[in-house]
RNA sequence: GGCGGCGUGGCCAAGUGGACUAAGGCGCUGGUUUGCAAAACCAAUAUUCAUGGGUUCGAAUCCCAUCGCCGCCUCCA
């Protein structure tokens, strides 16, 4: 069974077919760095992390572009208002070039953090202004665009297939009142290609038309172009940035190019946090630094990187996910008890008895897999592929509760652990942090002072004493876990 | 006003015409284990999928209506 894809342009599941077999060009739309990331850029990110690492397990040969959005956007609308970037600089005290530098990084720290893989390039918009400037100097030579005052609009007029991707036509949006008007522009719905810059205007460039700084859908088109080509595959963003950003990347790069920009538009729904929207606006958005340190006056504690992650992964990618403390919570715990039973499974390797794989097992584990791929075949059904992550926990657990499984057996599981749970959902880890003995071997020392003290106390059936020993451990982070037959291993909560 | 989505157990959430007497997670309850816990395992937890009609041999899944919620249309992932 191949993958299929929700495709908004068609508004249907379509199964999935390259522009050239085997590999895939993916364009994302990455983050405007003037502020630390927050659960929506998790949400999208991931989303589209899986994209790629489900390819990528499938086999594709994958070019994932992501941008970095450094300059341009502008705070009210397309046409009015002050560049984000330098208002927060200005805030900040610092350049906007310095603004951009930080956040950058903040936002790297934050998607490693979450264990997205890196884009194959990160294109900075401002390290592509000449090529953003041919591209509005090709639309005018054709037609579609014309100066007015130092600035340049693309003339909507001339593309008839604008509104092609949200759905919307160029009448209805002329009776609504929202749209601003602007003087320059022939059409109210003509959107700036390059904006004429004020003397004040930090960032700002020479072009044909005079100093100036570019529009903000045009760095997507030129990037896109530049490093996939003129039609790629795959290009994915917020279902916000359907309509107009979207959709005025088409006409510039259809209008342009003569070709189709993008078969496959991929769009992620919404966060919302305690049942209201999440906006930067509202100013009610969680930023993943917060979450991940628990600094947040509506989260109760702080959370694993991956837990969010898994959280995300629970719900569709085109469902809208609300954040809540108790969501983060149960989200948590259960992100706990696959590592747990990772951390078990692994364990239990060393001491397994040798011999293969067993076969009931074996078939077990080749349906999980044909499970697992079926569910992510149908537009990444993450939800249903994480299920199968809990089957493999049972059974692991089942497993080792009988002591009976051969080294065989549990590699064979492990390995599923790994492909399934690590490497397209990202969640199962490669390595964790020893939890007792390794780099903690003066900690399991300590520890073991400590639960010979209590097991002497069991002993002499002082369960105060052994009680309080635990207590206090706990009190630590340190969770002691009796085995059968006396013996107790700890563990970090 | 235009466009779109959603309403499934206490909570989150998959399923979108027939193996659904509805996956999975969290929670809760009972059992095994334990000195007691924790962890794990086993069992139980929706005769029902917002409501009312309709189509169909058959509907959570399609159609219509009603109610409720949400998003986009302005920067936002």
């Amino acid at each position: 069974m191949a993958l299929k894809l929700y495709n908004t342009l068609s508004r249907k599941v379509e199964e999935f077919k390259p522009l050239v077999d085997g590999k895939v060009s993916m364009y994302v739309c990455g983050p405007t760095v003037y502020g630390h990331g927050h659960l929506g850029h998790a949400k999208s990110y991931i989303s589209f992390d899986i994209v790629v690492r489900y390819l990528r397990y499938i086999g594709y040969n994958v070019m994932y572009v992501q941008n970095i959005t450094d300059v341009g956007h502008l705070t009210d609308d397309a046409d009015e208002g002050e560049d984000k970037l330098a208002v927060a600089a200005k805030k900040e005290h610092i350049h906007p070039m310095a603004l951009a530098e930080m956040y950058t990084a903040s936002f790297f720290e934050d998607m490693d953090t979450l264990n997205c893989v890196r884009p194959d390039i990160s294109p900075r918009a401002t390290g592509h202004i000449p090529e953003q400037i041919e591209l509005v100097e090709t639309l005018i030579e054709k037609g579609y665009a014309y100066e007015a005052n130092g600035s340049v609009y693309f003339d909507i007029s001339k593309f008839p297939e604008y509104g092609k991707l949200s759905g919307r036509n160029i009448e209805d949006m002329l009776a609504g009142a929202r749209i601003a008007v602007s003087q320059e522009k022939k059409s109210p719905c003509d959107f700036a290609l390059w904006k004429k810059a004020e003397a004040n205007h930090i960032m700002q460039w020479n072009s044909p038309w005079g100093k100036g700084y570019p529009g903000w859908h045009l760095e997507c088109s030129v990037m896109s172009m530049k490093y996939l080509g003129k039609t790629i595959d795959i290009h994915g963003g917020g279902i916000e940035n359907q309509f107009p950003h979207h959709e005025c990347e088409i006409a510039q790069s259809e209008a342009a190019n003569g070709v189709q920009f993008v078969k496959y538009w991929l769009h992620n729904n919404m966060v919302t946090v305690n049942g209201q929207k999440m906006g930067k606006s509202l100013n009610n958005f969680i930023n993943l630094k917060a979450l991940f340190a628990g600094d947040h006056e509506t989260l109760s504690r702080s959370y694993d990187p991956l837990a969010v992650r898994q959280l995300i992964l629970q719900s569709h990618y085109r469902s809208p996910i609300d954040f809540s403390d108790a969501g983060l919570t149960a989200a948590q715990s259960g992100y706990d008890k696959i590592t747990d039973a990772v951390i078990a499974l692994r364990k239990a390797i060393a001491n397994a008895p040798d011999g293969g794989v067993d076969a009931k097992i074996a078939e077990e584990l080749e349906a999980i897999k044909t499970k697992f791929d079926n569910a992510m075949n149908e537009d990444l059904n993450t939800a249903v592929g994480l299920s199968v992550i809990f089957e493999m926990v049972k059974m692991t657990n089942a497993l080792l509760d009988g002591g009976k499984a051969t080294k065989g057996t549990l590699v064979a599981i492990d390995s599923l652990f790994r492909l399934l749970g690590g490497d397209v959902l990202g969640i199962v880890k490669d390595e964790y942090a020893a939890a007792s003995a390794g780099d903690d071997e003066l900690l399991d020392h300590l520890i073991g002072m400590m639960i010979q003290q209590r097991k002497d106390a069991k002993a002499n059936k002082d369960y105060a004493a052994s009680d309080a020993i635990r207590d206090k451990l706990a009190g630590f982070g340190i969770l002691l876990e009796d085995k059968p037959g006396g013996e107790c291993a700890w563990r970090r909560k």
